[in-house]
DNA sequence: AGAATGAGCGAACAGTTGTAAGCTAAAGTG
DNA sequence: CACTTTAGCTTACAACTGTTCGCTCATTCT
């Protein structure tokens, strides 16, 4: 096996190691380099080797999951094509996410607002691309100022992310709960925004 | 001085001493029992006298970060009667706390998420008696049913408690952008609300 | 007065942590 | 082939952590 292809299988190991002891339990911040390295099967010592400290590697975990989201929008939009209703469709695939990958989910559900401005910053830039995915869509939609649009935008991302932190603590049989009140959210506000100001296009 | 008396003294010292040791870098989870002890001016031991452990202690601080939110509220409600305007008063009330006992505020926010079950479900509990005042408010002034009216308050709360946590971020020269957005998102789903299906009392 | 209580302390223990130094051995290079 | 590079290892260290034990001594109770 060559030199370059080993390394990044014990890159991706610890990587992996780090993802698996994510849980409801343990957040990023409680994880010890020694125990990664543990899981991963390696020492301590040659983490090092591969990530400055941890907080290197949690960088890396946030653009992994970050790119996880984004291809999961992508195969929302796929869904919509087929099925029609756009705001249940985002949500419910959004919701499958937070259920499937709740690890993930977890991880940029907390360090939004972890101790870390790195960690933060990292995740709103994320955050920030589901918003402004959205707001150009509402802008295809509608005719209103872009201000507006990213308003708009905003809240919907906010009420969907709050639905899937809320399905993390609830039992399965709540998940077709959340995910209808959050519908219910997601219309009022675009409703409301119609009538103010905002007109249906065509 | 009476001895149940100095125990109260130095109770509050150590519950002090962990507020103020919360900061934008340094979450509950990452202080340390002889930390807290030592700012509280006694022995590591000395703890044990107070608390059974660090958890206990945490509950005791979100207890006291919810009493101060209520008593925002109540506040809130005095400026609403001299003001009139009830979302933007609200909000600004809000966002002067945040700012101006962010620890405290970080304290919610993050153990919202965070990796206790117990701590989660007391920063619930706290934000559930915002929620349902909210709706209380909101079923006196509409007619709506009960399920609406809640969907609708807590939609609410996560918009408000989500502009404070970006406030907690941004620079001061911000805020009243923040508070503006908050107020457009708010009336988007008071005006959304009301058109499907709500009606303004009287 | 004398006894009981209990807040606070110091010393000590076993466990963990991050990280530095230096070695080995395999892969890559000329 | 000899030479360099480097991922991974072992050992080691100093700094912390939570917690147990047994003591003191001022307050409280009888």
């Amino acid at each position: 096996m060559s030199r370059a292809e080993q390394k990044e299988r014990t890159r991706r190991a610890i990587i992996n190691a780090a993802f698996s002891q994510l849980s409801a339990d343990k957040s990023f911040a409680s994880l010890s380099l020694r125990e990664v390295a543990r899981e991963a099967g390696i020492a301590p010592t040659s983490f090092y080797r591969h990530f400055a400290d941890m907080d290197e590697l949690g960088l890396t975990l946030v653009d992994e999951a970050g790119l996880m989201l984004r291809q999961l929008m992508r195969q929302a939009r796929q869904r919509i094509e087929k099925n029609g209703s756009v705001i249940r469709t985002s949500i419910e695939t959004f919701m499958e996410f937070v259920t499937g990958n709740s690890n993930v989910f977890r991880l940029l559900l907390r360090e939004r607002s972890g101790t870390s401005a790195a960690f933060r910053g990292a995740v709103a830039r994320e955050i920030q691309h589901f918003v402004a995915e959205l707001a150009e869509y509402l802008r295809k939609e509608t005719i209103c100022p872009d201000e507006l649009a990213r308003a708009q935008a905003e809240a919907m991302v906010i009420l969907v992310f709050h639905a899937g932190a809320d399905a993390l603590d609830a039992p399965p049989e709540q998940y077709s709960y959340l995910t209808s009140r959050t519908i219910t959210q997601l219309r009022w506000l675009t409703h409301g925004a119609a009538g103010s100001g905002r007109k249906p296009k065509g």
